[in-house]
DNA sequence: AATGAATGAGGGTTCATTCAT
DNA sequence: TATGAATGAACCCTCATTCAT
């Protein structure tokens, strides 16, 4: 309907101002976590990132266009590198997962699961940018561990990753705390999951 | 700010239809699980429930004791009886689990997520009747396991339960199916994580 | 999508202004008289009639059926009443044309002009309200004369009557003044088009 | 205020294109036919044209200045040449009236009545190129017949041209059709009205 | 001269809630 | 008790216009 997203732009008229590009995704996404979708206005918004709202439909065709771009450019951030060894690897990723969601907000995941309906891209962009990137980790880590014959093949990996981010969800539903240990219970439970020898 | 629900009502005067306060109830949890809460309309939950405005606002001091107040109604269902076997409760438990959150709407965990600080009460009350009451079956059959000698003691219980109860979540954001034989394999991977010896 | 336009009501309730029902089609019609369809706001609306927006749309689905509803209300007011002499009855049936619009508003008919495709229903409303009582009077008149002898049957009356009341267009349009003698003069001239024989 | 209109711009610097200004007065013609004025945006005619809407800025003061100034630019079109016959002269003119009509549309007529007040210079625009030109025709008709002793002098031609042209906006209105033998119609009743005798 | 970006000021519509019957 | 009417407050979006390049 209207112009949208850098059409063209051959270097002529006033270029777009990427201070007010960044100001506006950001809002977005702190706005979404604040109060979620439904209650986030573009009102709301344009006023976190100190521009107008015809501002914000320069540049995105609506709300839902928005949001979506804005949770587009969520970074699951430094991921941990890689030590070698399996269980030193799960502890690293479910504490970096914890990171993750708490930058991120568990509420973004609540916007997902209500708004999966009405706007499908959102939790599409989280799964690309977030979700799977973790669950890819595992799934490495699990794998050189199978190449180092730490573990034997065979092994349910995609159950026991899925197992292994749930528990994160679980616990947070449960409004249970993530005390000091609970990376190292998770990842020997996983561990056993997947049928490593006993330590 | 609290719930109105029946005050002194001593006899006098007309009684509330008590087919009013299931209407209303069935329709507040039937338009969360469609819509969720923020587009869930008051209007929308009189006309679902055949009353007026006025007549849930004569029961619930507003939308949000009103959805807490549908919400603290809806039960689990039917559990699975134990078999004594615990790789079978853990099966059923899980096809349960399944069956539970087909029926209520993954869209009601996220309302509890996005809304968790605007609307407590609405978490504690799906704790409460949904989530604790699962978590304690999966308890309880462990503990028979443990009981009957089939499962060392000393395992991590809680762990493992958050990690089967999980997968359910880690799947379903993952858009992953729930295919045939999803349970026996969380179940196989979760008497793993228990330290049960292999069958 | 919102209840309108009186349902049921089976007595029960608060019941519905009349006063309001009255103040918002005043409202509109002076309005569109005013500013045209486009630039007439709801809430000018609203607030000409002293009442809130939402009390608009508990009667109408929206602005265009507002609009409509107000327009099917104008009357033409009390036609004057036939005398036998045709002459005469042309010129008060010119004289009450002129008072009708000066009344109702040119303004309205360049709406129905310009709106013509996105609002069909407004000029139909029209038509059936004013336009075509104002040519049944006229047809009337002339069938009355024929049926004295005053005037030749075969005549091209509708032609005629098309020209008679085009005359007041066509003069507006020019931005002529209505000066004392117009409705005789277009009174003669269409007696002279419908072949009467001179006075 | 006032049109901005090539200020001064002696042969300095780089010249205004003219393609750009006849697509933007075509564009705002076509559109105010198709939408109306209010409807109208500058986005539109903008992007109609081709140009940016500073470009329009840069030539008018404004939208009430943009639409004005197209609409001077609107030619009645090749008028019909006289024949010496008044019946086939004023027959042509009414089919003339009628192609021009639905080249420029009524809606541009509707919008005049609309805006008369807000926008007084579009309505005298409109008088003075197309509609003062086609009553002159008439009248040089008329002229000519009464020279040629056709008609007799003294006839009320000014009545009789405001009656044969409203019939246009009379049937328009009343939304009847313009069927092949209207223009003949009229034209013979305007005959009997300006006193010619009986063919 | 021309462009694309930015804005202040609404516009139509909906909602949770309260009022009057 | 229950109803339909009424409201204040927002919300999403668009427009005429101006700015900076």
């Amino acid at each position: 309907m209207t112009a949208v997203q850098r059409p063209a732009n051959r270097g002529r008229g006033r270029p777009r101002s990427t201070e007010h590009d960044d100001a506006i995704l950001d809002a977005a996404v702190s706005l979404m976590r604040e109060v979620g979708y439904a209650r986030m206005s573009m009102e709301a918004v344009a006023a976190a990132a100190g521009v107008s709202k015809p501002t914000l439909y320069l540049r995105y065709a609506g709300k839902a266009e928005l949001v979506v771009a804005a949770h587009e450019r969520v970074r699951v951030g430094d991921a941990p590198a890689p030590t070698g060894d399996l269980r030193a690897d799960l502890v690293a990723q479910l504490r970096h997962l914890h990171d993750v969601f708490a930058r991120l907000g568990m509420s973004v995941i609540g916007v997902c699961l209500t708004e999966e309906e009405s706007l499908p891209d959102l939790i599409a962009a989280l799964r690309a940018r977030s979700l799977e990137p973790g669950r890819q980790m595992m799934r490495d880590a699990i794998a050189r561990a199978v190449h180092q014959g730490a573990l034997s093949d065979g092994a349910d990996a995609e159950t026991a990753i899925e197992m292994a981010i749930g528990a994160y969800y679980a616990r947070y539903l449960a409004g249970r705390p993530f005390d000091q240990g609970w990376p190292e219970r998770v990842a020997d439970a996983t561990l056993r999951a997947l049928g490593a020898p006993p330590a």
